[in-house]
RNA sequence: GCGCCAGUAGCUCAGCUGGAUAGAGCAAAGCACUUCUAAUGCUUAGGUCGGGGGUUCGAAUCCCUCCUGGCGUACCA
């Protein structure tokens, strides 16, 4: 990467001073200035080493200029002394040109990181197979989904687990409920049960469950036949949401077979005991999560014998740990946050290393019509499911605006500004961008361009070496999206990138005369095209090639 | 009451591991299509970064406090 070559000429220049060559140079950053008088990187490393070195700061850095002069190569068009101590950088148009011939080279690699041999689990959406997804779900799914994306494209080894509560009272409710539905089918007299479940996609689970066999014999079954089919309908029609996303999972862990059909639980108990973190209380069975840094202990065994939620919830994040993975992502709704601290406690009682563990909070979506939240419909009294969504409007929108914004940001997606042609819609703006490049490099005769002879030093153009800039900070990022699981850094680095092709596309002809131009000015489009897919890539979004 | 998230331009939001004159899109006002796609570009205007203290060379960013909004605070899952 260009921040690191940077990075490590200013330090070589540094270190040959016995009076800085002690100092820390992992504290050694490079910024963007936001003023272009101020270079194109800027570190602020002579004032952070001032304390330590007992020097003003704007004394130090012109020190440091002398040292980063004398061993210049051409590398550097510039550097330069701001007060209060800001060394501020220069880069020579023929770096910017030769980094750019690379981009090309990697192509769909570009930006990415090494494999780094570390194995990540990311668990997301898994929302009860009771139900279908809804609003609510929508944004974890796009935002867990890019994360899992960004984490692979920097070297990461990742897995998708999607953990299917297919256990416990509420599967009993969901069977009890379809039943109803059925005898609803069939005319007869039916009522859904104190707690079941009302929404009308059971009438369509019974109407499929009706296809299967006569009502005669359905109605002999038992309970668990209307749970499982309920179940394994609602699953399906879960992964098919999904699938309309692009969204795919490596992993679907049943909570029934993983935990409850093996001795899991039983296990964990026995586990927690034998460090003594489980006592007896009013008939019940609690673990000690005050003593290891939640503020309250937790009923693990409830007085009827069964296991809570949280029981079952340690069986399976103890599980996560004991796969072996370097790095376990939970992507929760923001409503779950108090989950963390009792979560992260029973961990670290199992003597798991909590460092490994991380969560991705998701704020709330809220749906604006007309300026109304529509969110909950009126009519049904339930969330707008992700078919209706998708019945509406296109993936590739849809996907983009739920990333588009930091995931620990309350959210409004404004329904009227996101509908086609709308100038309130930043995904076809970018997409735009993809296909005018396209459309020029689909004008004949171009893929006779032997690309590799290209001569870059012809972009010259101010707006040519911004574009350069803006794509060789790509793989940075990249870099900080995944550092910090924030794919919305990525959406708006796509916008950034795509807003100065745009003006540079109006302000300037590629397919010029001179075809020596031309050839470099569309190596650089074909390399703003490269950055453009992989960067909508991480995000799930497709990048037509016409408009 | 306690906990988590948020409060930045009229609106929706970036910027938050402290950096230089606080940004983008939309909306507003005005321009530019005989041109490789106008789903575009170019101007202009728009701010007590919720309030108040503190930390320091420097605070939207860190600390304290108060106010406002959202969410949570089960022997449900």
């Amino acid at each position: 990467m260009l921040t690191d070559e940077i990075i490590e000429k200013i330090k070589n220049s540094l270190i040959k001073d016995p009076r800085f060559s002690d100092l820390d140079f992992s504290n050694l950053s490079l910024s963007i200035p936001r003023n272009k008088d101020h270079g194109d990187f800027s570190t602020n490393f002579a004032m952070i080493s001032s304390g330590s070195l007992k020097s003003k700061p704007i004394d130090l850095a012109e020190e440091m200029l002398v040292l980063l002069k004398q061993s210049q190569d051409s590398f550097f068009h510039d550097i330069t002394v701001e007060k209060p101590g800001f060394i501020n950088f220069v880069i020579s148009k023929e770096i910017y040109q030769g980094y750019l011939a690379d981009v090309l080279l990697k192509g769909v690699n570009f930006g990415s990181g090494p494999k780094n041999n570390k194995k990540v689990l990311i668990e997301f959406v898994s929302a009860n197979p009771t139900g279908l997804l809804h609003l609510g779900h929508l944004r974890n799914a796009a935002v867990g989904d890019s994360v899992a994306r960004i984490l692979k494209f920097s070297g990461y080894d990742v897995v998708k687990e999607y953990y299917v509560n297919d256990y416990g009272n509420q599967v009993r409710l969901l069977g009890e409920s379809l039943k109803e539905r059925v005898l609803e089918k069939l005319n007869l007299v039916f009522n859904i049960p104190e707690g079941g479940y009302k929404g009308d996609y059971l009438i369509d689970v019974a109407e499929s469950l009706l296809m299967t066999k006569d009502s005669e014999s359905i109605m002999k079954e038992e309970n668990s036949f209307f749970s499982n089919f309920a179940i394994n309908y609602l699953t399906e029609e879960i992964e098919k949401d999904l699938k309309d996303l692009d969204i795919t999972f490596d992993s679907w862990y049943s909570e029934k077979k993983k935990i409850h059909d093996s001795d899991s639980v039983i296990n964990i108990k026995k586990l927690i005991q034998s460090v003594g973190g489980l006592y007896k209380k009013e008939g019940a069975e609690w673990i000690k999560t005050s003593d290891y840094g939640d503020n309250d202990d937790w009923v693990v065994t409830k007085s009827n014998e069964s296991s809570t939620y949280f029981m079952n919830d340690i069986a399976y994040h103890h599980d996560k740990f004991d796969r072996g993975f370097d790095k376990i992502i939970n992507v929760w709704g923001a409503d779950h946050h108090s989950h963390i601290s009792r979560l992260k406690a029973s961990m670290k009682l199992l003597s798991n290393d909590l460092t490994k563990l991380d969560f991705v909070l998701i704020q709330f979506v809220r749906l604006i019509k007309d300026g109304q939240d529509v969110s909950m419909s009126k009519r049904s009294g339930t969330y707008t499911t992700i078919k209706d969504m998708l019945n509406e409007f296109n993936k590739d929108l849809v996907r983009f605006m739920m990333v588009s914004r930091s995931s620990d940001s309350h959210f409004d997606f404004d329904l009227d500004k996101c509908r086609e042609g709308s100038d309130d819609n930043p995904i076809f703006y970018i997409q735009y961008a993809s296909a005018r490049i396209n459309s020029i490099l689909n004008k004949d005769d171009l893929n006779k361009h032997d690309m590799e002879s290209a001569n870059l030093a012809l972009l010259t153009e101010e707006k040519e070496i911004g574009l350069i800039k803006k794509i060789l900070s790509f793989p940075d990022t990249v870099e900080e999206a995944s550092n910090t699981m924030s794919p919305h850094k990525v959406a708006f680095y796509l916008q950034e990138l795509a807003a100065i092709f745009h003006s540079y596309y109006k302000n300037t002809k590629v397919l010029v005369e001179d075809d020596e131009l031309s050839k470099a000015r569309v190596l650089l489009l074909s390399s703003i095209k490269i950055v453009l897919i992989n960067g909508l890539n991480l995000l799930g979004v497709s990048s037509p090639e016409r408009m």
